[in-house]
DNA sequence: CTCCAGCCAGGAATGATTCCTACATAGCAC
DNA sequence: GTGCTATGTAGGAATCATTCCTGGCTGGAG
């Protein structure tokens, strides 16, 4: 499902964001997967069609494409930042072991919040939820290396110190 | 509220951790402020009446807490990682102006779960809820800088660019 | 008391991200 | 279409949290 460029143009101009062909393939790139892919990920990507644009160009374009809108950026743990094309309210599925985002949309999810006791007197803006576990497919191969050793999730966040997921592949 | 050297003594035996002069003044450090600090931060404090200690046994023995159950992780955006000496089921409230990082106490949090068809397939071992606003201060100086400006909240996640709290204050 | 696996300090390396700067270009006015 | 200028781009250098490496030190089991 390709943005046609006429789509991609219109948008940009309604969030008054000038358009190049930078920008474009950029924009492009990311709102065609669902993968959350890095800024890395996106400069491989568009760097097949423009082998002259720089890294520092997917930054930037990012942080114009965020600011204007146009583009979320998904954090997770403190592995480089990921970014998502898709910036409808909603929440995410996070695989511990290969590092894969999956999008969670819940009415239920978005309705969440503080009562007044617990807001502190912060003036909340948003929130979110994160999920994490393993896919199906980590589910399988850490089967296959520990078979019959499940490790207790002792502690909430961070997982087993040797830390997973450094990177991630692109579909 | 400092945790006798006893206590820390105990903990690290249940939990197997051997105790040495700089574990135990990084775990105290960490024990005794609700503040979230970074590696950086607890390395400054223990450093006052450690001066020898290096940053390196700061991130190794987070490391090694963090591993062993005794502290928890926690990460925000992109920022540096900040610390939690509170192990308990909880989640997080975050100031988008000054960084600060309240718990947040919740059984109705705790016990969210993914419906079979949103899982995926995936097996969930946890999740983690954050809410992001201002708080009472950094309202008053955001109406204190642009007195009847109020910045729509456009998108989910992010913030506006130029990003915030590089740093954050220990009590 | 001895011994050694595991810890510590310090310095170097890594890697995502940001900064700097000179050149190129989008898109408005004419 | 042409010219102009604010803005974007490339690329290289800088930043900075975190990790890696190495050689000496030490907690605590026996």
């Amino acid at each position: 499902m390709n943005l046609p460029l006429q789509e991609i143009e219109a948008r940009f101009r309604r969030h008054a964001v000038r358009l190049t062909r930078q920008r474009a393939a950029i924009y492009a790139a990311l709102a065609a997967t669902t993968s959350h892919p890095s800024a890395d990920d996106l400069y491989r990507i568009v760097k097949r069609r423009q082998p002259m644009i720089s890294r520092n160009t997917v930054y930037y374009t990012l942080g114009v494409l965020r600011t204007a809108g146009l583009v979320r950026e998904v954090n997770v743990g403190h592995d480089m930042a990921r970014y998502d094309g898709n910036v409808s309210l909603h929440h995410h599925l996070i695989c511990l072991g290969c590092g894969q985002i999956m999008d969670v949309m819940d009415d239920e999810l978005n309705r969440l919040q503080l009562s007044n006791g617990q807001a502190k007197g912060f003036d909340v803006l948003r929130h979110r939820v994160e999920f994490y576990g393993y896919c199906v497919s980590c589910q399988q191969a850490r089967r296959d290396v520990s078979p019959h050793r499940r490790l207790a999730p002792s502690f909430i966040e961070g997982g087993e110190h040797g830390k997973q997921f450094k990177g991630h592949q692109e579909s």
